[in-house]
DNA sequence: CCGATTTCAGTAAGACTGATATTA
DNA sequence: CTAATATCAGTCATACTGAAATCG
């Protein structure tokens, strides 16, 4: 993952003055001027995020992406899962998965088996070295609280509240 | 932009199975497990929503990305900016200005131009053809309230304020 | 000569589409 | 036969790195 995150220091803040000029250009009318801006910051606060984490995770070869397939199977009562399970719990596409598997497979954390009640699946096992990975990259993340350790509890809690609202709508789940 | 939203409909919330299943394995400690949880809801809502305004924004041949710079354009005194400056306040490389700036030549939106008071620089200047897309597309988008209709004002308000102090910490201004 | 600006070539990861083989 | 599962080949937009040309 590339993504090196440059920091800009800019003497003023980019989206509010997005805002402000939006307001001037197309009035303010509704909730749109705050939607646009809550938007804009989500954009950038998923890059700034993304950054920080594929950053922390790279001395152990993973992406997040590759990070979260690892956590999932940690959590199996197994060990394994089948790949389609995987992309629903992940949500991402089949392909993808297939992707994400192959290369936590290539590095030794992950290995692939036949279903043996599913002809059709195939399950992704965790490896004792992908437990390892696993256990030291979570340490690094959460010492450094997942790159959120400037907001409050309360505030991740909100985050999470309002973030869940949008996910619903998008049916994520019901 | 691919990204075309596939509705899950699981019969749970899967960011919250996860924090569950986490707190099992690897305690609560402090706000680690509710990091983890807010991290990985701005994670899918980046990618709810860029599918979405992406998909609003297909008919006239843009994406989020190139929507952001006709707009800085639109806001700027003369219509034009020099591509340094748009980096600087779209948050985004160099390089990856100048492929927005290309996509943006070739469908006739923006021309370039070399900035007469400094050699090295290139100046982007927006279209009459640009002024009417982005006008036609931001209608599109603010009646699509961006993707974010569910969300009250106080609850954009505050995505933005707390999302702004990550941004901050993150150095993108002062 | 140094530094800023822009571009180019190339790499990488992710999210797709469309087609295919296998099996329930 | 239909549907589900997984994979493969290929496309696309984005975000880089490193090098080079141009100009202040």
């Amino acid at each position: 993952m590339p993504v090196t995150l440059r920091a800009l220091n800019l003497s003023f803040d980019p989206i509010e003055r997005a805002a402000l000029l939006w307001r001037e250009h197309w009035g303010d009318g509704d909730q749109a001027v705050d939607a646009m801006a809550a938007v804009t910051s989500i954009m950038r606060a998923h890059q700034i995020l993304l950054a920080e984490l594929d950053a922390l995770l790279r001395p152990y070869g993973l992406t997040f992406a590759r990070y979260e397939a690892l956590v999932l199977l940690t959590f199996s009562r197994e060990g394994r899962l089948q790949l389609s399970k995987m992309g629903e719990r992940l949500m991402v596409h089949p392909t993808s998965v297939t992707n994400t598997v192959d290369r936590l497979e290539s590095a030794g954390l992950v290995t692939r088996e036949p279903n043996p009640r599913d002809g059709r699946g195939t399950l992704a096992a965790i490896t004792e070295a992908g437990r390892e990975v696993v256990e030291r990259a979570t340490r690094d993340l959460t010492a450094a609280k997942f790159g959120l350790g400037t907001l409050t509890e309360a505030e991740l809690a909100g985050l999470f509240a309002v973030l869940r609202r949008l996910r619903i709508e998008a049916q994520d789940f019901s």
